[in-house]
DNA sequence: GTTTGCGTTCGAGCGCGCTCGAAGCCCTAG
DNA sequence: CTAGGGCTTCGAGCGCGCTCGAACGCAAAC
């Protein structure tokens, strides 16, 4: 599926486009496989959203892209690892609202650095928190499942293969 | 329901988690402190949600819910315990529409059951892949956060310093 | 008797995140 | 020369899951 390359790819770019230290991070990875500069269709295709999509985020003003002779858009790699960041976000279920606050906090320059870190922090602890919510209730349901169409006595079996990830 | 039984027993056995979001539902695990019936206020209360949501559940075919003289709504155990799983079903992010399907099934007796047993299986498959995706993302956004602090600029800082999440 | 308060029904509205359609431009292939 | 395909902009529409408001009823409290 293309969304486990996509966490590969944001897991390996995951960078900032404003953190020097950040680029070597990138340099060090795969990162190499990202064309110069890429048209809408592929970006689209790389990281697995339609041409619309991109355009709203576009619009949304989470980022700019430059066009060609053609008025056609012309992805660079630093509007690809932004977007890669923002698909990984709004992919663990950061609002729009929030990544644009976010991005404005990045074009506002490095002293909004700690801002951006709390943010991070805080989604940090949304996603355990969104985790620890699904497991419990992966624990429920597949305690359902192995109890399903046996016994509806009280000795039901314990949920030995209910920890299973 | 049988099956709302063990489920009750599955919730049961989570019940030493301290999620604040289902912590309600945890209260409800304990059948045994459920009264005979309940007033839409009082479920209201008990799952969490509010009484708007539950005649909207009961719109949507999910429950059946009975009137008193006064044509109040009088929850019984057995619509508070289906409750419960819809609630928890919905939380871990089962389409309305599949529950909706999911009830057609129950309530169109015991032959069903290996068709609801499928759809818990499906289920429980995608929350799995949700919890793949998130734990990916929290990786990402906890290496990002790692490197935020690095060397970010005269006023780094160090990450953690600002934790106001 | 009147007020307070919780309940009822029904349908409409909302916030989110896309998703799509229309009209038009540009390039290339046949 | 024409047809096709992919791009552009813009605004409207959609699917989901609630969420709310209006108008009303009943019952206990003051």
């Amino acid at each position: 599926m293309a969304t486990d390359d996509l966490m590969t790819r944001a897991l390996e770019t995951l960078a900032e486009d404003d953190l020097p230290s950040v680029e070597a991070i990138h340099r060090l990875t795969d990162l190499a496989g990202v064309p110069e500069s890429m048209t809408i269709a592929e970006v689209a295709d790389v990281l697995d959203i339609s041409p619309h999509t991109l355009r709203y985020y576009e619009r949304a003003g989470l980022v700019e892209v430059a066009r060609d002779g053609n008025g056609h858009r012309v992805y660079d790699a630093g509007a690809v690892r932004r977007l890669v960041f923002l698909t990984r976000m709004r992919l663990s279920g950061m609002p729009m609202r929030d990544l644009q606050h976010y991005v404005s906090l990045v074009d506002a320059g490095e002293h909004t650095a700690p801002e951006r870190l709390d943010m991070l922090l805080e989604h940090r602890d949304t996603i355990r928190r969104r985790i620890r919510e699904l497991t419990l209730s992966l624990t429920a349901v597949e305690f359902k499942i192995a109890t399903y169409g046996g016994s509806t006595g009280p000795d039901a079996r314990p949920p030995g293969a209910a920890t299973g990830a």
